[in-house]
DNA sequence: ATGAAAGCGCTAACAA
DNA sequence: TTGTTAGCGCTTTCAT
């Protein structure tokens, strides 16, 4: 039953020792308890130390029990290819504020056949076993997961995705707007966006898919520009290996951008060697500019970068949840979370070598 | 207590409403129960709808208090920067085969200087609340870490770190040597290293910076061939924005490489751009290969690639994990995974302009 | 300042 | 084939 020959110690053995009861143990022990104050300095040091030399555990299953709480979150995420890269600070910021609250963090993944099975269904949305849950789901979000979220009223916020209520996201938009319109004000007048991996390929893309493009047609209008936007359609898709034969084209061109907005750093790497390729210096002759956790710094001069607020994401969830876990019939306003624009060493006015309007 | 209003339904409430005991209703809800079997169809079929209709959800504390098994397991991590790259594939490893044995998987982050104050030591190690641990600190282990863990003889695997048992870890020197060989083969006579990250100016590195170098060195010193390592040194430091420039320098030598192993993807770019710069088009005047968990796609052929195990590993580490819980005293030699060489497009011979030897 | 007792929801050994 | 009983380790209420 435990891991070792002898028995792990529980309450009842440190209550043995030191000759207290069970429950006046266990009030020593938690410093937050509703009377742990109530006892003699002395009596909780003994408790205490009674306790260390025992190598007491909480089992913090039975305290569950008890309680009527886990103590513990779920973060429910598709088990599709996510960006991983949004992973690590997401993470951070999710730990940060559960460990403030003493909580933990269970990870769940979803395949989606297995969701129409009720069966195979995770053992996380059967059985009850955490105080709310934290979803990632983007889009194609499995209705069984849904229909149990709403039936059981688990306390849930959305993240990374566009919700009326309790969802927290960054602003893709309003980053890419602003993208741009730093670098009109630089004087540029020819500024492309690339977005290899989505154009418009994808049914139901990601609404950052949408919205940055969004963002940077608007400012483009806004100035009275051209928007120039490359990116796989339907009629012309651009797969890996040519997309930077398609850039170096591009940028080869008479009238060509003198800036290019990339929907990421992934979008960025075949233009950066594109414009090597075309006998251009990226932050002197080009300037281009991405989102991320974080900028690039491996290629030069840091790229110019709206910066994900992926801790701030993790951090608003969990509080939110809080709040919702408190009272789950409550409806929480979105969060829409401003990005910082980090413009690095890519983001410079014009060179005068390129064909000005 | 609970979300809703109304109570959620327990074993009790089914038991009331179909007229049946506690404990033959949980024996008919468990498949996998030792006497569920004995139970008339019928009698089970109609606890299951009795159930469903009540939104019946195990409490998997009770259940852990009484069967003395959490169902979890812990990933314990440092808060330092993670190789997020490597976290992906880990993940659905993990998951996979956790999933295959209806278990759940919390995930921990260790801050170091928390762990020396004992009061804010993680839930994870303070409680008793998961059966075993799987642990991603490949150097810098806390201290008070590995202490809890021997003390209360958790049982505990380790992936990708180099331990005598309990341990599961890519083999790094071997594909290293892999890799070289592979060029050497193909005619290469000089083959750099690049390890732009970390070279010598990590007192204690990651045992892979090691090892993928030493394998490197190993092919090398084998066919009589000189190595040629690329990485900051305690006194030449290459900060990002000038190893594009470093590895043009040295691409444009007489003496140049016509092959580069970078110890990772990142190590790579620069020199992509590196070659552009200097005239060379990667894939045919210049070899190039690395250790990810996937070939790059995005700038041209798709890189060589060493791929990283890291489905695998973390299945192993699940399956080592279970065994260990079943005999926490046994220890289990460490498993090395072999890596498959992916030789993408950019591994050729070296063409006739490059100095032969 | 401390203890006794009841109960959380579940499992398992033993009866019937 | 099903029910009874006794826990699991903890928290909380109510006495003292």
């Amino acid at each position: 039953m435990y891991y070792t020959g002898e028995m792990a110690a529980t309450l009842m053995e440190i209550a043995r020792r030191t000759g207290l009861s069970k429950s006046s143990v266990s009030q020593c022990l938690r410093s937050d308890g509703p009377k742990s104050h109530l006892f003699r300095p002395e009596t909780r040091e003994r408790v205490r130390r009674i306790a260390a030399e025992l190598g007491y555990r909480p089992n913090s299953a039975a305290r569950a029990t008890a309680y009527g709480r886990t103590g513990s979150i779920a973060l429910l995420m598709s088990i599709n290819p996510i960006r991983s890269s949004l992973f690590e600070g997401l993470l951070c910021g999710l730990h940060d504020e559960l460990h403030r609250n003493d909580m933990q963090l269970a990870i769940a993944r979803m395949p989606d056949e297995e969701l129409s099975d009720d069966q195979r269904l995770p053992k996380i949305l059967r059985d009850w076993c955490c105080d709310g849950m934290i979803i990632n789901y983007t889009d194609a979000i499995p209705a069984p997961m849904k229909a149990i979220i709403r039936e059981h009223q688990i306390p849930a916020i959305w993240i990374n995705s566009k919700q009326e209520h309790d969802c927290v996201r960054p602003d893709d938009f309003g980053a890419a707007q602003q993208i741009a319109q730093r670098l009109i004000e630089l004087g540029h007048r020819r500024i492309a966006f690339s977005d290899f991996s989505h154009g418009m390929t994808y049914a139901d893309p990601h609404y950052s898919v949408i919205d940055r493009r969004g963002g940077y047609e608007r400012a483009l209008a806004d100035a009275g520009l051209q928007p120039e936007v490359w990116a796989s359609t339907d009629d012309e898709r651009i797969p890996g290996d040519q997309r930077m034969a398609y850039a170096t084209a591009k940028l080869s061109a008479r009238d060509r951008p003198t800036a290019v907005i990339g929907y990421s750093q992934n979008d960025l790497f075949p233009v950066h060697a594109g414009a090597l390729a075309a006998g251009l210096t990226v932050g002197r002759d080009l300037s281009i500019a991405t989102f991320a956790p974080a900028p690039y710094t491996h290629l030069g001069p840091p790229f110019a970068t709206c910066i994900l607020p992926e801790e701030e994401m993790g951090r608003s969830a969990v509080e939110m949840l809080m709040q919702k876990i408190a009272d789950p019939a409550g409806l929480l306003p979105a969060r829409v979370l401003k990005m910082h624009f980090n413009p690095g060493g890519t983001c410079v006015p014009p060179s005068g070598d390129s064909t000005e309007d």
